[in-house]
DNA sequence: GGCACCTGCTAAGATTTGTTGGCAGGAGCA
DNA sequence: TGCTCCTGCCAACAAATCTTAGCAGGTGCC
């Protein structure tokens, strides 16, 4: 994942779900090395519960991928890992991808600066 | 500003501040030229209490600085301008910043997982 | 004085995020 | 059957964020 693969709106999302301990910590812990869920809220001494939000909001944001698994005896094991990311952020980068954001910027798209 | 200058916690704040339309749109015009608020506020169409909530936001995040300054005519303008900033998010980085999170992480780094 | 600029503040409401606890299902193994 | 492990979901509360409206101050100019 590269910054000129997404528009504005998407860094948003992406940033968001970055800018949070527990989520930075659960990143950190997938790119050493895919794991499931139960197992990895254990390691990172979180409830079950909290880290499936974290977990639902990074891969939302495309920085983590899930693969349902069966273990060996049978158990499904819910495994996740870490999308290869590579966020080159820059005040350059951010003024060309300002402008791909679409929230409430409709109106002015359509004045420019025009009238008024 | 770089990477490597911050600790887990700074970062979370910088991206925090990042993941807003409203403040990746702020950045982005401060980053094309520096501006005082209210034409600030004018030229992106949000109100000036709303812009220097972001502003004071993105400052305290060290994105932007702020200088008070007198025009010509005796008013006093408050005139921001972008920080350079080179941030390079990989999982590599974030595996490297999450060891500095010290936000509700030194319970664990006493016990491990010993009491309670 | 009145108007047009500039700045700053705060209170309050609406909305979003974070977190917990509980309940459900399925599989294997004694 | 009972225990342990895995998964998922939902209700509910607490806490943080976002946004607006309104108040204050200052300057210069007609």
């Amino acid at each position: 994942m590269n910054l000129s693969d997404l528009t504005g709106d998407e860094l948003t999302k992406v940033l968001a779900a970055l800018s949070n301990p527990h989520r930075l910590r659960v990143v950190a812990a997938v790119a050493r090395e895919r794991n499931y869920v139960s197992r990895l809220a254990r390691e990172l001494h979180i409830s079950r519960a909290l880290l499936q939000v974290h977990l639902r909001k990074l891969e939302s944001a495309g920085l983590v991928t899930s693969t349902l698994e069966v273990s060996e005896d049978g158990k499904a094991m819910k495994y996740y890992e870490v999308v290869p990311f590579a966020l080159d952020l820059t005040p350059r980068s951010v003024i060309r991808l300002a402008e791909t954001i679409t929230v409430a910027t409709e109106e002015e798209a359509g004045q420019a600066k025009g009238e008024r």
